[in-house]
DNA sequence: GTTTTATATTATACCTGTATAATATAAAGC
DNA sequence: GCTTTATATTATACAGGTATAATATAAAAC
């Protein structure tokens, strides 16, 4: 599991709350990995038992109090470790749009509608999502420690969800075609 | 969550048992979702006390009595309506070898084994996996209700994986050459 | 003025996915 | 002859992801 590894990345950067991390998350590791704030704060928790992790309470006026974690010595150590591995976790694909397609045949109307959302939507992540993205590894990549050398690394991750979203456009185009082809005789 | 459709799709050709299921989703499905045994016959349970499909026990000699499943009335009206919508679902993403990229930057030989790894892994995914399917696809066209023209459904849930994988070996190989001429200087 | 947004966390429950062990026997491979 | 593979299911526990509600206030938007 990889969350906690992201959580002990952005800390490695800076100091940071929970709230601060859920933000994080989304401008950021949000492309290729999804938490929701329950689960971050959740793990916060689990990790600061193990020591990966240490926080302090603090007092705010007006505001709810915040509590603010940093990475320990043995965070950097797991950290640092787990990254010296360079192993390829094997992932158990789940894209439920494709369980449509398969048993599309007797629907083919309603897949092409499908299909059409499809290359839509990979059309917006494309132009929406990466122009933010972009931004953000410009703002990132000067406010933390060597960010120039870090955000090259931020700029690969956004490169591979361009190049799937630009695949998965054409082979969307390639599968209307064929249906459309089929529907008309 | 797809996995009852799956389940439905497939009883919708013929009866089976949950050991058929598995096998059948392990040469089909599997591309894009992977369920392990244990989780489909726990769904199968819960389905039949929806009453989408319902089950007859056969005893057998010398080998273990089997449950065999068949969809009902219902099963197939739920089948029809979720295909009917031709939704486009939200898939939350997890990718964790993009959360080793990410943070790569203090690791670039482990980020190059990673990288070579991944590559190869996708070349695999080309050769291996993709012979097996277009086998798989042979045999299935001929052995179900239209199938000629289901089976063309199959191919493009399969077109794609292979979109995927060569748009990953391109990427991958993009990052390995930044790297290599960031850790040569 | 009132509503919405941003700040900040805790609690809880459920659903899905994973892992594994137990059970039993025939057929195929070595 | 012995081991592995295939057949077939049940039971159980845990880990990870989702969903949502409660709480509280300042600042910004309308």
């Amino acid at each position: 599991m990889s969350l906690p590894f992201g959580l002990l990345g952005l800390l490695s950067y800076n100091d940071s709350t929970g709230y601060d991390l859920t933000r994080m998350f989304e401008d950021s590791l949000n492309n290729f990995w999804h938490a929701q704030s329950s689960q971050i704060y959740r793990e916060l928790k689990r990790m600061e038992e193990q020591g990966l992790v240490s926080s302090r309470s603090i007092i705010q006026d007006g505001r709810p109090n915040k509590r603010l974690y940093s990475i320990t010595g043995d965070g950097r150590r797991e950290l640092a470790r787990w990254l010296g591995e360079g192993r390829l976790e094997y992932e158990n694909p789940h894209f439920s749009m494709l369980m449509r397609v398969f048993f599309g045949a007797d629907a083919p109307e309603a897949t092409l509608a499908l299909l059409k959302a499809c290359k839509n939507q990979c059309e917006n992540i494309i132009e929406a999502n990466c122009a933010k993205n972009q931004k953000s590894i410009e703002s990132y990549s000067s406010l933390i420690n060597n960010g120039r050398e870090r955000s090259k690394y931020w700029a690969m991750t956004l490169d591979l969800s361009i190049r799937e979203a630009k695949a998965t456009i054409e082979w969307a185009e390639s599968c209307i075609t064929q249906i459309e082809e089929e529907v008309a005789k």
